[in-house]
DNA sequence: ATGAAAGCGCTAACAG
DNA sequence: CTGTTAGCGCTTTCAT
């Protein structure tokens, strides 16, 4: 029943046709014109056998992969499964295939990652997240992205890199905050809370930036009561600076925020079990928001309004991306993604007089 | 400061060094000895140059590709992210690369991928989720991976697939369902349900068939009404069977459960908002258990509780199963790999009296 | 349109 | 211990 004799190749199939190697990698690539008769006789026998060419012996010879690396902090977080998806199927739509590869956020194994992708002479790699999200690029990580990479290999990343070549594609954080803060607003909130992240992180920092621009041109408060409650992304950390800042409010006698923008979905889950825990009520007492629309929004309760990107199209610009400058092509050095659109969920579905 | 011109081999290693190609490659692989001198100074051109010798080009030449394929059915499950990163680092452990996925549950998506995995020549390739979760294998998929993958590339699943040559590693769903229970009862849960999953998928399946026999033996009740609420494995699916249930112990005339068993976690999420919105308690009235210990246990409130696998391992003995069955060393066939314990948390923490 | 032949970069006998 | 020599399975000139 099966194959399990000789191993297939296009010398076998080249053979049984009556052509020549070549013509079987012809009709293989398309890249060259066969007659029709031969074209279907090896057609028909690559059908028959079941062959599948060689990948790697196509890379060899033609030098060129058709891998594209994926490097991500962290595969197990919903925002890096969502892009990661996104990518690979806009590679796979392109004939590439992707190696994915986790860094764990440390910067040790994002330089053994890349290591890695150049031993598999990978066309293009793409990092998600971990040292391109600083705002001051670790300077032994660009040394040594250019040391592996140099100008062979274009790195496209999320965020920024400092003194290298890359490519950058990153979601237009400014819109994202004046998305968020123009529904708060809209809803009649005044007193407007940042909580999470981290003033290191590009994107954080833009953020902050945004939102103190804005709220002082909405004539809101935004001393540092309201924007000192950083923290980081994940779920502990959200109820840990939440705890914190209703204490200091508590201390400083004022009245808590109408509304917290969190800096992610986890962060915002873990602000609301913190709101929950002191026994108020979302968003009738707090309103909450956050980032991302990750799959989060929909187990929390009560439902997080968060501001939801195209992942699909967000792959595709990622991709794309790659697979231009490794083919030479000019592309721009750096692109905004416009987050899709709010999706208001119950925890801010509120009007405040 | 980057080497822009000839990309280097082992070619510019040897010359340089004054040895031969073949010494260099020596060095490289470890599989001969080498004059200490020269491979002082081999490693030291290495350095120099930052070589990394192309995978590519060894993968041709031994015939080794030193890939594990893995397809998952979503790797945005959380429960697949989980089982990847243990794969991945396993994987990397033994020197191998890794190439993920997603067939997003469809046969056809699940064909497709095999194929692109067969033309990179993976040594081994693991399945997670999917078709091989059928308690019936698909007679076309079987062919297919018969077909495709024959003798020469072993797969390993962590369900099964009938009438084909894979290798098994699975969860032991027997000793899951049985600690599950056994928490329940030492609590005093009485009546007790099962919600969510498909009798067609084999995990689900042998929990059915395991809890039938169980509360047969602590003579608790286990008619229809308790475990035919069936549906799926996601939270829609999960509020959706839990509402049924409820209307249909009204209608009966039946007081509700103690306790309800969830198919996983996320069927546990959508329970868990079904009973929230008929205004019952969890735990008190009832309690609420599942499977795989995710994330999502976290998250939700109150915290989930459920049985916990030891992922690394799991992913360990996935990929050594496919790295020594590539090897040509004996395997088992079947391999069961027991839950790690259950995690308790509040949605099942109350005694009953 | 098609065949012959070289070569992609490495490993693995095979001699010595 | 080390150099020489074949490949691994494809693609791609270069002729014809």
């Amino acid at each position: 029943m099966q194959q399990t004799g000789r191993k297939i190749t296009i010398y076998e199939i080249a053979t049984e046709a009556g052509v020549s190697p070549a013509t079987v990698s012809r009709v293989l690539t398309g890249n060259a014109n066969v007659k029709s008769e031969k074209k279907e006789k090896v057609l028909e026998l690559i059908k028959k056998y079941d062959f599948k060419p060689s990948a790697v012996a196509r890379g060899l010879s033609d030098t060129k992969s058709r891998i594209i690396g994926i490097i991500v902090a962290d595969i197990r977080n919903t925002y890096y499964a969502d892009m990661y998806v996104a990518c690979e199927n806009a590679a796979n739509k392109e004939g590439y295939s992707v190696m994915l590869m986790n860094s764990f956020g440390r910067v040790d194994m994002e330089i053994k990652q890349l290591g890695k992708l150049v031993q598999w002479r990978a066309d293009g790699i793409i990092q998600l997240g971990g040292e391109v999200d600083s705002l001051k690029t670790d300077v032994t990580y660009a040394k040594e992205v250019n040391r592996l990479l140099g100008n062979n290999i274009p790195l496209v990343v999320t965020g920024k890199l400092d003194n290298t070549s890359c490519y950058r594609v990153q979601i237009d954080a400014k819109a994202a905050m004046d998305m968020l803060l123009s529904h708060l607003i809209s809803n009649g909130n005044k007193k407007i809370a940042l909580v999470g992240g981290r003033l290191n992180v590009e994107s954080t920092y833009v953020k902050y930036n945004e939102f103190m621009k804005l709220t002082k041109e909405f004539g809101l408060e935004n001393n540092k009561i309201y924007t000192d409650n950083f923290g980081g992304y994940e779920i502990e950390e959200g109820t840990a600076s939440m705890n914190e800042l209703i204490e200091r409010f508590k201390l400083a006698g004022k009245p808590l925020p109408d509304a917290v923008i969190c800096i992610n979905d986890s962060t915002a889950a873990g602000v609301i079990k913190s709101i929950r825990k002191h026994g108020l009520r979302i968003p009738e007492d707090i309103a909450v928001v956050s980032y991302d629309n990750t799959n989060l929004c929909e187990v929390i309760e009560p439902g997080l309004t968060s501001v939801a990107y195209d992942y699909e199209m967000y792959g595709k610009a990622l991709v794309k991306t790659a697979i231009d400058a490794s083919n030479g092509k000019t592309t721009e050095r750096q692109k905004l993604i416009k987050p899709s659109g709010l999706v208001v969920r119950k925890s801010s579905n509120y009007k405040r007089i």
